[in-house]
DNA sequence: TATTATAATGCAAACGTTTGAATGAAAGAG
DNA sequence: CTCTTTCATTCAAACGTTTGCATTATAATA
């Protein structure tokens, strides 16, 4: 194993202390030009990197970001909304300096842990949070840590924290209301998971376009299911033939989920849109792909993610800051699998 | 800022040395179980947690694998292989107890310049290398630093190094000769960009297949694009009508490129697979989302990653060990684009 | 009882940096 | 020519652990 070149080497080779390296790594302005130069030298020489360990030791902070995913490590990658955010995060880190550290589990309780794990040991400067279930206690606990950190998404409980989220309960609001003005009355939902704030929030809205539209609201028009293809297929496969026939449109909150619905209609002989519609939400690649190619609402999901990294790096680094409620707006991409 | 809670602050209450603290948190054997209960019994009052960085400094280690991305970062994540490949190597991490660190640039001088960074400045203990490009030179200098590393794919200048792979060129060698088998003589190839050693393998699997079956190969019959969907598209929406009425199956070497190819296509009014039969490489999630579903050749890319990352713990860990080739078998997913 | 082996713990150095305070040299002021 | 100021550099402590070696107490042996 060859030795590391340490901050020492260099000193000694350059004939100066430790102290003196240390200062033009960080360009101090109390070192001069000839002692700079001179030492630039020598670490190019030597090839030398400043150890980043010893320097987050003293300094008490790591430059480095983590991610915790809130579902099973499946889950979490199996659809397309986690790689983009990603994207965006990873982006925003790279183009600060910083590092980004990613931590996923397979169950609710573990994840829990690794996440206060991954900041109690100090690997971490601060956190980007995508768990919203509701009642998710992660929020309160790392509020009481004092940790730093953006919440993706939003917690009901919690008010007034640092989070980016798009307005959900205004996009499914506009989405129902665009199906309606199209001449749909029955629209069916199909819902993420009843635990997940998005699901909520997103029924919420389409309640109140049903209300507005003074239409009667059925809570058998709903179905829950996960967010991946295959538990948004099965879920679907149930649906008797009666049913599905009264309806106008499937509203899947979810691309992934659309794409299932539309592919377990396709199986049965539908057309879409002209026999029954169907949207999704999110405007993942994917809804391009497919064929029909899908309506949905579209939400910046890359740029959530950048700019919940900018947001975070800001809370750690500027002690007046403590972050604020970032809204992005959505917008219906109206393609070809809504009918009117 | 609440004062962090130290070994230290730990020791002075369990009226015990700091040493004594440490061995308890390693378990030492030396220590008897009385003050073991002791000192874990003040851990817990104290809600003491290791300092990971400080552990790291003197063990010379960080428990912390890096990953890095060979392409931009908008190209990386948008072609969900690369989602499956992070999905298997969290895996492995999460159940070794490693944390994972991910990097990516935007171009490839400073992706190379990172993925040195990151290990120079000491942040990871090994790398898991997704570039091969041909004439990939971080692979050299990784070797040259004796960096651990696991390489996922191939680099054909350096023999003998640990890395994983599929058998690309048998792949494509079967893929083709089943297309052959089914009656195809006209095959046409949408590749990858050449200066991949994937595009070149898979190419090179095509080619031995015609060779086999005394087809003659033309080059022409190559077109070549980036590993996303729209240049996908781009490009094969150039090709003539003439072209392509001429051709019995385009041969995409990734399902995003087949599933572009697949929609101008159907957009140009062909049916498929009667018209013209379109086939991929990877089965990626979305070869099923698709309509019609996608033949293509599955590669186990989530296993890849995990058998990645395994042995790169491995390679770090046991000082015997230096890693080997572990080649993942692929198998041909016959679904309803090919044409017979 | 003196001697040695054994078990449990403490001491202090080390890991590679950063940084406030101390030092020394050179320059300017009186 | 002394006194102060300024500038450039060094000293040494600190960050929070781990670990080889020394130390002590206790038990076993002769």
């Amino acid at each position: 194993m060859k030795k590391k070149i340490t901050i020492k080497d260099v000193a000694k080779k350059a004939d100066v202390s430790p102290s003196t390296v240390s200062r033009v790594i960080s360009d101090n302005p109390n070192i001069s030009e000839q002692t700079k130069d001179k030492v630039k030298k020598i670490m190019n020489e030597l090839n030398y990197h400043p150890n980043a360990i010893a320097r987050s030791l003293v300094k008490q902070e790591t430059n480095t970001l983590g991610l915790v995913m809130s579902r099973s490590t499946e889950m979490a990658f199996a659809n397309p909304f986690f790689s983009e955010i990603i994207q965006g995060i990873a982006k925003s880190t790279k183009e600060q300096h910083y590092n980004l550290m990613i931590s996923s589990s397979d169950d609710y309780k573990s994840e829990y842990e690794e996440t206060i794990k991954l900041y109690k040991d100090g690997r971490v400067d601060g956190l980007i949070i995508m768990a919203s279930r509701v009642n998710d206690k992660l929020i309160s606990t790392l509020k009481d840590m004092n940790c730093p950190f953006v919440l993706i998404g939003r917690s009901p409980e919690s008010t007034n924290i640092p989070r980016v989220d798009n307005a959900n309960i205004e996009a499914a609001y506009k989405m129902t209301n665009f199906l309606i003005n199209n001449g749909s009355q029955k629209i069916a939902l199909l819902s993420g998971p009843a635990g997940y704030v998005v699901s909520r929030d997103r029924i919420q809205g389409y309640k109140n376009a049903l209300k507005d539209n003074k239409i009667t609201f059925k809570e058998n028009l709903i179905k829950y299911t996960e967010f991946d293809y295959e538990s948004g297929y099965q879920v679907v496969e149930k649906i008797s033939e009666e049913t599905i026939a009264k309806l106008d449109h499937i509203f899947a909150l979810d691309d992934l989920l659309a794409v299932s619905v539309i592919n377990v209609l396709l199986d049965r002989g539908y057309k879409i849109p002209e026999d029954i519609g169907v949207v999704g939400f999110n405007d993942q690649p994917i809804a391009k792909y497919i064929n029909p190619k899908l309506t949905t609402v579209k939400v910046p999901i890359k740029e959530m993610g950048k700019k919940a990294a900018e947001m975070l790096i800001k809370i750690i680094n500027v002690d007046s800051y403590h972050g604020e409620e970032v809204i992005v707006p959505t917008n219906i991409i109206s393609r070809q699998t809504h009918g009117n």
